[in-house]
This record gives C-alpha cells, sequence and structure tokens, in this order.
DNA sequence: CCCGTAGTTGACCAGTCGGTCAAGCGCCCC
DNA sequence: GGGGCGCTTGACCGACTGGTCAACTACGGG
C-alpha cells in the first residue's frame, strides 16, 4: 500500500492510527474490529483499506512507529554520557521514561510479544537496542568498571528489569515516581548485595 | 459448572485443557476456536460445553492449573534452605527451571498478563508469590546480608529478570544451560557493578 | 469552470465464531 | 436386562468478522 497522500490523506492515517492504538491497548488487538475503528472515527469503513493492506498491516505500522520514536528517544539521552556505566543508567532511565508516558505502545509491544505475526518485526529493534546496550557493558567491563561476563545476557536482564517494573506503574502497583527508576538502576548496577 | 465427573469424565476434562493449552500457546487464544479444539480431539462440539462454561473459563481454569504447579515446585524447592539469601537464590533457580520447563504455560501467562479478562486471576497469585519473596527480601535485609530498600520492588525487579530471561530461552536465542540461571542469579545478587 | 485523482461511502460477501440443544449412546448399578 | 445418568453428537443459530467494490464526492491545478 504505497499511496501517494495529501496533508489531508495524512492527518486521516494518523487519526487511524491514533484511534486504533488505543482501542488496541484497551480492548485487545483481536477483539477490536475494523467496523469499531472506522465508526469511531465516524467514516466509512472503506477509508480503512484506503490507507492499510489489512488489520494486521494497522498493528505493524504502529509498532514501527512506535519503536522509532522510542530509539529516537534512547539516541537523545546517550548523547552526553562521559563513562560506559553512565551510558547505561541513562539508558535505562530513557527507556523507562518513555515507556511510562506511553502506556498505549507499552501494551501493544506486549502483546505483540506473544503473538509470532507480529513479534518478528519487535525482534529486530529490540536486537539493535540490546547489541548497543551490551556494547556498553563490554565498554565497562573493559574499562574495568564492572565484572566480566556475557554482555548480551546481562544487557537482557538490564531489559527485564525495565520491562516488569514498568508493567507494574502501569497496573497501578506502584507510582510512576523516580524513585521506582532509581531503584531499577540501583538493582541493575549494584543488584541485592552490593553497597549503596 | 460443578459437574459430578466420573474417572472418564477427569479424563476427558484432561485432555481438552492439554490439548488447549497446546493450541493457545501456539496459535493464541483469540486465533484458537472451539471447534478447532474438539476437532483436534475427535469429538463433538457439545463434549467442549459440557466440561466448560466458555473458551473464557477454559484458559482460566488451565492458568489456575499452571500456577498451583508453579507454586508447589517453588514450595518444595525452599524446603530445606537455611539462610534467606539461600531461599531468594532457590526461588529464583526454581521458578526458572519450571518456567524452562514449560513452555506452553509460560506463553499462556505472557498472554494472559496482557488481557484485562485474565491478568485479574494471574495478579493474587502473582501477588502471593512477590509477597513471598519479598518476605525474604526482608529477612535478608533485617539479616544484614544485603543493603536496604523496598522489599516489594526487590521482588519484581528479580521477576522481570527471571521473566525476559526464560523468554530468550524459549525464543531460542539462549541456550536452556544452568548458565541463564547463573547469570540470572548472580546479576540479581550482585548487579553489574558488584564483585563476583 | 472543468477534469483528474485523492478520498469516501456503505451495502454486500463468504466465512467463522461462540454457544445451544434435542436427541441418542454406553457404562454401571440395581 | 432395564433404568438412569454421565457423556456425546452435530446440525443449527444469530451475531459478527475482515475485506471488497462500484459509485460517489471534494478538492487542487490548469
Amino acid at each position: 500500500m504505497d499511496r501517494r497522500l495529501t496533508q489531508r490523506g495524512e492527518e486521516r492515517r494518523r487519526q487511524l492510527m491514533a484511534f486504533a492504538t488505543q482501542r488496541f491497548a484497551e480492548n485487545g488487538f483481536h477483539p477490536t474490529s475494523v467496523a469499531e475503528i472506522t465508526e469511531g472515527l465516524g467514516v466509512g469503513k472503506g477509508v480503512f483499506y484506503w490507507y492499510f493492506d489489512s488489520k494486521e498491516a494497522l498493528l505493524r505500522a504502529i509498532l514501527a512507529d512506535a519503536q522509532l520514536n522510542l530509539r529516537r528517544r534512547q539516541r537523545a539521552a546517550l548523547a552526553d554520557a562521559a563513562t560506559p556505566s553512565e551510558r547505561i543508567e541513562r539508558g535505562i532511565r530513557a527507556s523507562m521514561q518513555w515507556s511510562i508516558e506511553h502506556p498505549d505502545y507499552f501494551r501493544l509491544f506486549q502483546f505483540a510479544a506473544t503473538d509470532e505475526r507480529f513479534s518478528g518485526g519487535l525482534r529486530k529493534g529490540e536486537a539493535v537496542a540490546v547489541k548497543d546496550a551490551a556494547a556498553h557493558v563490554q565498554a565497562a567491563i573493559d574499562a574495568g568498571e564492572i565484572a566480566p561476563g556475557d554482555p548480551v545476557l546481562l544487557a537482557h536482564a538490564l531489559l527485564g528489569v525495565h520491562t516488569h517494573l514498568v508493567h507494574l506503574v502501569h497496573r497501578g502497583v506502584l507510582e510512576p515516581s523516580d524513585e521506582v527508576i532509581d531503584t531499577a538502576v540501583g538493582f541493575c548496577l549494584h543488584g541485592l548485595l552490593g553497597r549503596r
């Protein structure tokens, strides 16, 4: 579906994606019908298929958009960090802040990870992010800042802490405060036994 | 649906749950139809509704079963642990081993967490597990084994590491070796900066 | 003012879904 | 061997699904 879109068309496309994001996040992808989306926007059903090949393609577009957004934020956060471990910390903070600010995107990521039709697309983005983080971990090991270990595995462990704690914030179990992020960073850097 | 079941009935019920677990894990809950389940077992559709009120009720039953199974394993693992931090370590190991051995259940947990219709049921179980873990963390703090901090938050961080690394094993990114579990334990106890 | 193309409409389609039910089967106990 | 209950059958239902399409409108450039 490569269509030449006017400004009006771009706007409509954005509307569809924004509204669908909301509905998918709230009701789930499968239970949300195409009709529900078009009716919610007060437009005919054909509009949907003017902009997207299928409901599946729509979700893929939303996910790609969200990933791009997140990556930009991460890049910006790392810009002015001096040491490798400082980069790691800033990466964690930026990711958590973004995830807390975008609960809908976060939920969609979570769902997409459970469905093979979408998880493939996520993998690439996640792989890049992990590779980046792993590089910083490796650099920190080389610089003697942290103990040796498999950098990829450790980078994934960071991701696990990030994901789970953000999930709790969205569930309302935790306040979306800096304390959560501080604890996450502290846990990742020092673990349970490390000094504070 | 409280039915008096004969041995044959119990067996049929177990068959339905086992087969559905497989299909739900592979294809997803929504895309798997009730007809697909009954046809896969070579029985009429009415059989399904003899044992379960709805497709939703079936998944709930499966999830409850899996949770019970997991909790039993955890309890057993903690039985002969002396110190609080040893309990924490054993808890992590037992959970990871169980999750690696039961990829279908694990996938179902992951999906259920994304759907409000099911996540409520999981919460209770998770809350109990976290409360247990948090109690051990608190005990470890009191014993001076680890630095002070919010025990519930820290327990959730453990859970996050566990979940994400197990996920990677199921995706084939990591080998299901003890090394993964060792790294997870090491990371949780020492973080990145701690000595090994 | 008109024409081409971007955008829109909504009835329509074939198929699927979760769930129901009247009827029948088969095992077990009396 | 017969009655009863646990279990099974599969046609059937209404609702709804993702997706199509011929006809139509609106708007910008010439």
